[in-house]
RNA sequence: GGGCGCGUAGCUCAGAUGGCAAGAGCGCUUCCCUUACAAGGAAGAGGCCGGGGGUUCGAGUCCCUCCGCGCCCACCA
């Protein structure tokens, strides 16, 4: 039955990577086998990494998890459906070409087919057509891609290589324009011309989600207004620039000292614009003086108040951050024209030095700090800007649709549980719809048209949809039916959507695309919905949420049962760690230094949700694991069992029962998720193996005592290392699988996954307590001579233990083993209160 | 301002439904080349379990409160 055993005299850890990648390759070893049915399959939504983005340990700490459950569901016996995207799509990957090449994208240059890129970006960035631009990033992230991929296989991810995707390659555009076509006939996406958040710098609209405040610097300024009476009505603002912008000057309807005010009409200083005093109940009587100036637009709640009091728009901010050249109706325009075209900044500091000079300011600038809403990638703060966009509606304004997607977070398996919260906070403090639509270059484009009208203008009511089987397209360049391509950009013909998808859009059918949804509807129906979603906590206000809108959308239910929620890696000094903290640590020369199963233990030892400090002792610690598995492996299977070889001893049926309870319990924390107490367990139970039962049964597994004893123990020792194997092939893959081939055919990876009751049975009716007593009866023994400063071989001469009677007769069977392993020639035995050992040791005769 | 998480040996962390006379590894001390392993092995020292209250026969584990740290969210006048 068993192979011949090829067991190395000196077997070591350097090359088992490079081996066993390229072999577990060739015989498909984490193949997808699709004719499993649903019931058959783990399917995991594996987390894209922006491959635009630098590697670091963040990424083998979280992807280490997941391959830790695919492992482990492999084992047990599921088809594991594990691919891997890549999210080439995007922001990202626009910065980092046009940093790389030096180069920008101008969409209004033709294409030029002969283009090269100059081989050292340049001092000013180089205008290329946005197909050139596109064909650029593609070049660029497949190089990225490569890195990743070479990274991931070094580490022993088990994923199926056959099943990677991109989120720009054909089958994602084909999925994201699909899926935006169904929610926009259901309803559920929808296109508007109103007032939202803008990068000035990158030139696009920005979603909720990608927002994040940073403190800065600011100044309050207070401003004379002028009642009609002549009074001045003081009002504090942060943004004096906006001035111009002021439609309305609003406080709360309680405050008693402008109840008198609210009807009337104000003046505002400088520009001399007539503007209703209103009130609202988010004024804030505790702020500044309790009114405040509101402008088109300085922030969200400039947007809310002009929204719900009906207010007009007096916009002055360009999409590039300048004061646009005109001024709007109904303001004195001598001192506007001082702030035109300028930027913000400029605008602020000149639109100060008039109302000083008009004396319309009220003593000098008070320096605060405060929070300002940025871009999350961006450097400058975001504007305000009307404009007209695509949105998916999210429950932002829809409570019915908010419940129902709050109550999808429930039905979800969250681990750990808390992070449920995460998600519920996200989804109740919505304040609008999700803006999908972006005025980039790198991403999916939507699939629409418009007609133009006889004077050249776009009928935004009617646009025209791609049909479904046509897709992926660009409308840029592919004509609508009903049309000819000689009609584009011409009266009565039509004009292709200038936008692309935010990046979310797409991968927030990550599942879908994953599953092949509609392209392969046979795999689609065993695979999805997933079983698993990996991923950070600080996305799961994007990608999470997302994820469930749209399949909440599209197919009324969850795209998987359960989410998995990783921790961070900090540095040392507990800051996460990442790029512009310069601690990062490269990856690769970090898998160079230890090794792949020493860099998966560390990461493994991080409990599920748990940032984990970067560690080296630990990867030490998990390379010398490694280490001892193959050395201690050599010399269990340096002997061979009988093949009718039966545990009959004691203490080697103590040592199957306890291992049928590890079994059990890592079993138990693997099916929770929680990988790290499985390898907490299995680690600990077999450093006591190889300390205490390897040294107890030594003499006996070697022939020491000869007949059924020797053949119990070498069969004992091969049980518990197949064991043993199995439990640790999910952290150690390498290690594992080439001690496994020492002797045993296939891979450890598609092997069973042990099961406690096997060994249970095996065990029979026994104390488990024999092996702890024989292993604390060889501690003292070993404490004695470890005192005497003498070598642990020293010969006892005679070794008397002292234990209760209930423990001596435990020993009693054991008793033989304990003596061989401390080298007792006569080991006697004595009642007492507690465990305790005398010895006479053998006087050393001088070498 | 609201919410979540964390605070256990010098360091990194375990301690599931309360029973612990408090654990692991690293580091530290002492000893040992024992025929699986000296990039090893054996033995050992080291904690008012953040502070204060409370519930209980019993609390690191439950409740209250305070302190410190991290993160998420929040309408930026």
């Amino acid at each position: 039955m068993t192979a011949p055993r090829n067991v190395p005299q000196k077997p070591a850890l350097e090359g088992l990577e490079a081996k066993w990648d390229e072999i577990w390759e060739a015989d498909g070893t984490y193949r997808f086998d699709r004719t499993a049915t649903r019931d058959q399959v783990y399917s995991i939504d594996t987390p894209p990494p922006t491959v635009s983005g630098s590697l670091h340990v963040g990424h083998i700490f979280s992807y280490t998890h997941t391959d830790t459950l695919a492992r482990f569901h492999r084992m047990r016996g599921k088809q594991v459906y594990y691919p891997m995207g890549w999210d080439d799509n995007g922001l990202p990957t626009e910065r980092r070409v046009q940093n790389y090449f030096g180069v920008r994208c101008d969409p209004s240059l033709p294409y030029d087919p002969d283009f090269q890129p100059p081989d050292e970006p340049g001092k000013d960035q180089l205008p290329i057509s946005r197909r050139n631009f596109v064909e650029l990033c593609v070049q660029l992230t497949a190089t990225d891609e490569q890195a990743f991929e070479e990274l991931w296989r070094r580490l022993g991810l088990s994923i199926d290589w056959s099943l990677t995707y991109a989120t720009i390659d054909e089958r994602s555009r084909r999925a994201s324009q699909r899926a935006f076509l169904r929610n926009l006939a259901r309803g559920e996406a929808y296109q508007s011309e109103a007032p939202s958040l803008w990068d000035v710098t990158f030139r696009t609209a920005v979603a909720q989600a990608e927002l994040e405040d940073r403190e800065r610097p600011g100044a309050y300024h207070r401003l004379a207004f002028h009642l009609s009476d002549g009074a001045d009505l003081p009002i504090d603002t942060t943004r004096p620039e906006l001035l111009a912008a002021c439609v309305a000057v609003v406080a709360h309807p309680d405050d008693q000292r402008y109840q008198p005010l609210f009807g009337q009409t104000i003046t505002t200083p400088l520009f001399k614009a007539a503007v209703p005093m209103v009130a609202h109940t988010l004024a804030d009587p505790e702020k500044g003086t309790g009114a405040a100036m509101i402008c088109t637009f300085g922030d969200t709640t400039d947007v809310t108040w002009w929204r719900e009091l009906n207010l007009p728009v007096r916009a002055i901010v360009d999409r590039g951050g300048r004061i646009v050249a005109d001024a709007p109706e109904g303001i004195d325009p001598a001192p506007y024209a001082e702030i035109a075209g300028r930027t913000i900044h400029g605008a602020q500091q000149r639109t100060v030095e008039l109302l000083k000079e008009s004396g319309e300011l009220i003593g000098e600038p008070r320096a605060i700090t405060h929070p300002v809403k940025f871009f999350e990638k961006g450097q400058r703060p975001l504007e305000i800007v009307t404009s007209r966009q695509w949105y998916i509606r999210n429950g932002g304004r829809d409570p019915a649709l908010r419940d129902a997607l709050i109550e999808r977070g429930r039905k979800l398996d969250w681990v750990p549980e808390h992070m449920r919260v995460r998600y519920e906070n996200w989804v109740g403090g919505l304040n609008g719809d999700w803006l999908i639509s972006r005025q980039r270059f790198f991403g999916v484009p939507f699939p629409i048209w418009y007609p133009l009208d006889a004077d050249g203008q776009p009928d935004y009511d009617h646009p025209v949809a791609a049909d479904e089987a046509s897709l992926p397209v660009d409308p840029s360049s592919e004509t609508p039916s009903g049309y000819t391509e000689d009609q584009r950009d011409q009266p009565g013909g039509f004009t292709a959507d200038p936008d692309v998808m935010d990046t979310w859009a797409t991968s927030s059918l990550s599942p879908q695309i994953a599953c092949y949804w509609e392209d392969d509807p046979d795999l689609f129906e065993r695979t999805f919905p997933m079983d698993l979603r990996p991923q950070a906590h600080e996305i799961i206000r994007t990608w999470l949420f997302a994820t469930v809108t749209r399949a909440h959308f599209e197919h009324g239910g969850l795209p998987w049962s359960t989410a998995a929620i990783s921790g961070w890696v900090l540095d040392p000094d507990r800051k996460k760690m990442s790029k512009s903290k310069g601690n990062v640590v490269t990856p690769m020369d970090t898998l160079e230094t230890f090794g792949a199963d020493a860099l998966r233990y560390w990461a493994s030892s991080g409990r599920p949700g748990t940032d984990t400090a970067f560690e080296e002792g630990q990867m030490k610690v998990g390379r010398r694991l490694a280490v001892k598995i193959l050395n201690a492996s050599r010399f269990v299977l340096g002997q061979e069992p009988a093949a009718d070889a039966q545990p009959t001893e004691t203490l080697d049926r103590a040592l199957l029962s306890r291992l049928a309870d590890l079994i059990d319990d890592a079993t138990a924390a693997f099916d929770k998720g929680d990988y790290a107490r499985a390898l907490e367990g299995t680690e600990t139970s077999f450093w006591s193996f190889t300390d205490d039962y390897l040294e107890l049964v030594k003499n006996r597994a070697y022939g020491g005592r000869g007949g059924p004893a020797g053949e119990s123990a070498r069969y004992t020792l091969e049980t518990a290392l197949t064991a043993y194997l199995k439990l640790f092939a999910p952290f150690l893959p390498y290690v594992t699988e080439e001690v496994w081939s020492w002797w045993q055919q296939g891979s450890v990876h598609r092997s069973g996954w042990p099961v406690g009751a096997e060994l249970r049975a095996a065990a029979g009716d026994v104390n488990p307590e024999a092996a702890a007593v024989a292993a604390d009866a060889l501690r003292e023994i070993r404490r004695i001579k470890s005192d005497a400063k003498v070598r642990l071989a020293t010969t006892v001469t005679t070794a008397t233990v002292t234990d209760t009677a209930e423990r001596l007769a435990i020993l009693e069977q054991v008793a033989d083993d304990v003596a061989d392993a401390g080298r007792c020639r006569e080991l006697l035995t004595a009642v007492g209160p507690e465990l305790s050992v005398t010895a006479e040791l053998e006087t050393e005769t001088a070498a």
